[in-house]
DNA sequence: ACAATTAGTCAGAAAAACATGACTACCTAA
DNA sequence: TTAGGTAGTCATGTTTTTCTGACTAATTGT
């Protein structure tokens, strides 16, 4: 029972691997995240590393991709509820230092 | 103050990066862990990787290295408090899923 | 005395992750 | 119609991480 505790957490850790994702999932925490916004905010960044990042995000659903028909027709990268339940997790971390 | 939320958690995602760490630090919530035992349980694995992640561990200070001085000499590693405190962390994401 | 177990280190190779620069394709504003 | 912004892909190269196999050295069991 004990050493099923970190189960979860080893599926967290792996989702947000890696040198990108846990920035770009931050940032969406404040609202949805786009492509080429991501690039300006995140230096150091380079479009291939952030569209693969993007992409794992995806389909690991903690962020949901949507297309706005708007007047300059982009995409835009949403928190999931899945991420969103994870606010809670991160909450506590902080409360804990 | 909303994006400070995962600035913790992005410590923690680095303590714990990496291919084996993890699941040593799964192990050492069970009770004290040790290289040799590490290499036999953690299948796939191999001295070198086990020996850095038990070095990075201990230099994170979530496992403390103690060289035991009883009947066959050998050294193990416990949960740190710091490691002990992310117990809680853990179970709640447990509980989200 | 000899073999096994303990806990590693080290050099080098292989694999995985990440970065770079060129390119595509669609849309919009001048 | 041309320039700039959107969101990427692709091939290649570099860097980081991980693995392999050889080696060390002290301790312990037979």
């Amino acid at each position: 029972m004990k050493s099923e505790k970190i189960c979860e957490a080893e599926g967290l850790l792996k989702m947000l691997s890696g040198k990108w994702k846990p920035q770009i999932f931050r940032l969406a925490l404040d609202g949805p995240v786009r492509f080429n916004s991501l690039l300006r905010q995140i230096k150091g960044s380079n479009k291939q590393s952030i569209a693969v990042a993007l992409k794992e995000l995806e389909e690991q659903e903690l962020l949901e991709k949507k297309v706005v028909k708007l007047k300059p027709l982009h995409i835009e990268y949403n928190l999931s509820e899945k991420g969103k339940s994870l606010i809670a997790v991160f909450r506590q971390l902080e409360n804990l230092s």
